[in-house]
DNA sequence: AAACTTATTGCAAACGTTTGCGGCAACGTT
DNA sequence: AACGTTGCCGCAAACGTTTGCAATAAGTTT
């Protein structure tokens, strides 16, 4: 019914716990025939090292936290899976929790992956997050944490982000190629890092162009899909509707997509639309969405292995940002 | 840098750690001016009481394990959200596994968990899985398990499902009442729980109505999206293809969509077509897709409650399974 | 004034590990 | 014959908590 400890192995060969630990972990001081006895019946009966235990008496856990916006967000449901991956490899588990984007949840998830000893931390922050001390409580604690996507200047740490000013640049470069000129843009409200960028690449493929950035096209609002139908809305309903429309991700795309459909405007004849993040389902509509590729099973990985390296120490700087590229994927939609 | 403890504490207060550790748990036999000493220092200092030492002293621990095939299945990201948020409003705090469908590092999984003496494990089982041996070495240990989706008969604990055979009924009977008579069924192959009851209220809604369950209709595959391309194009090349399609799941549903779609096969009118869960998808595509709402989110709610249940003592029985209700939801795709 | 409460605190053991150090045979070496 | 090695093992402390019990001081009762 309870668990078997070392101990008691150790009296049930009548060793010392000392012993029976130093077996297990094949020290030389043990003789081949012992750790034999030992290894035998640690088998039989089910031994398993708590490593709670273990790591209070080491001072080193071997789980990471993981704390994201929201789980059921396709894209970080899928960088999550990059991380556990790797993170099983390297023998490490993930305890996950989700902000649903507000501050309060997000310092509370923070307290509590540090109050349960994590080596370090994976984190992408929450929309409202504008002040950082919960962050930096953890780092001087000397928890090391690796930011990714939702990453913020104001924290020292490496992180991992897309290339998202060049690819709403090269999105929206598209866009203006394939002859459309009245481009509008739907993105966050707030300081989001991944808003920003993408806003900023929109503008700046916008003016080597040529064209005028035209506040009235630029539509702040959420990140799901259900903003991209009322943005769309929005801009459908402008004197001058636009001919192309970038939006800050996929989802929102689609809901522009599902509303445009709805209403018969044709796509892509009369608007050309492109999203960002290429998820799954972008290939489920007709015409299929073009978008920007945007790795994110890679970014789990490289977030991960990037505390990893800092965890096992082999890590020379710290202070690196890593930018993975991203991709544009032409579909149907443009 | 380091950690700050109870002992620091204590030796700023010149006071024991035993008196320490009461006062911050609000003991009655301190003084309520020691109390208020304590707290004061404790929040100065950022003081987070070591929850690890804290599990090894009171041998429980405040974190369950969750053990899913993959965490970018959007219906398992979707459970995983709703385990988090229940574990949040409880104090809990989830450690996420997934087995990507192999035996092997399902059960590497559970013996990890089990290590990490989590208070209890929420499992979905892999597809390979057929021996349980160490899902019943937890049970034996007195962790307990509860079990969720793909379920398995020979593990005592409780369950958490969809009425599966009764959504596949309503299905194709809905299939039929809109005048399909030749409906065909891609499905899992191997033991899958959910694959067998669906496919037997596949069969049995057939036979309800006098219509012959015919083999060549009957495809075992896979359980993802090019598994649904793959089937849709065996039975297009029948020389009586369907008119009617139900599939295990929406992935592969969506799959067969477009690969239907690309081939000029008109859905609804040559063939309907109905998924299973009600995946955020499945609106995107034109026609909508038909499908069965399977409530993924309070799945995991339910199961988390379960399970805490169990881990407060406030359960009577413990061997019940829980069935979630399916419900149709018609769309364009019939 | 002795004895008994009550309030407040500290001591020490325990949870299951790991690890520095020392002990003690059984050798081989001069 | 005394000494140094070597191989194998145990003791005990430590990690940061919690908790039963004892201890002390102060107040209350007789």
């Amino acid at each position: 019914m309870r668990h078997v400890t070392i101990n008691d192995l150790a009296r049930r060969l009548k060793l010392s716990a000392s012993t029976v630990s130093r077996a297990l972990r094949d020290h030389p001081d043990i003789s081949e025939q012992t750790k034999k006895r030992v290894r035998d019946i640690a088998a039989r009966t089910n031994y398993q090292p708590n490593l709670i235990a273990q790591s209070l008496q080491t001072r080193r856990s071997n789980n990471i936290g993981v704390i994201v916006p929201e789980i059921r967000n396709t894209f970080f449901a899928t960088v999550i899976s990059g991380i556990e991956d790797l993170a099983y490899e390297s023998g490490y588990t993930i305890m996950v929790c989700q902000s649903n984007d507000t501050f309060e949840r997000e310092s509370i998830n923070t307290r509590a992956l540090a109050a349960n000893r994590v080596a370090g931390m994976l984190v992408s922050v929450s929309q409202e997050t504008a002040d950082f001390s919960h962050l930096q409580q953890v780092l001087v604690q000397g928890v090391p944490i690796v930011l990714f996507d939702r990453v913020v200047d104001e924290i020292d740490a490496p992180k991992v982000v897309v290339d998202d000013f060049n690819g709403a640049f090269q999105a929206v470069t598209h866009l203006i190629e394939t002859g459309r000129t009245r481009i509008a843009h739907l993105t966050s409200e707030g300081h989001l890092y991944v808003g920003k960028k993408r806003r900023e690449g929109y503008e700046a493929a916008l003016r080597a162009h040529g064209l005028p950035v035209r506040s009235e096209y630029i539509i702040e609002g959420g990140c799901h899909e259900e903003d991209g139908g009322r943005g769309a809305q929005r801009l459908m309903a402008l004197e001058e509707p636009p001919d192309g429309l970038f939006a800050i991700n996929d989802p929102v795309a689609l809901g522009a997509f599902c509303y445009l459909q709805d209403n018969q405007v044709k796509i892509p004849e009369q608007i050309g639309l492109v999203g960002f993040s290429d998820n799954p389902n972008t290939v489920l509509v007709r015409p299929a969405l073009t978008t920007v590729n945007q790795p994110a099973y890679d970014m789990g990985k490289t977030a991960a292995s990037l505390l990893l390296d800092i965890l096992e120490g082999r890590t020379l700087k710290n202070g690196k940002t890593i930018t993975l590229e991203t991709r544009l994927v032409i579909r149907g939609s443009t």
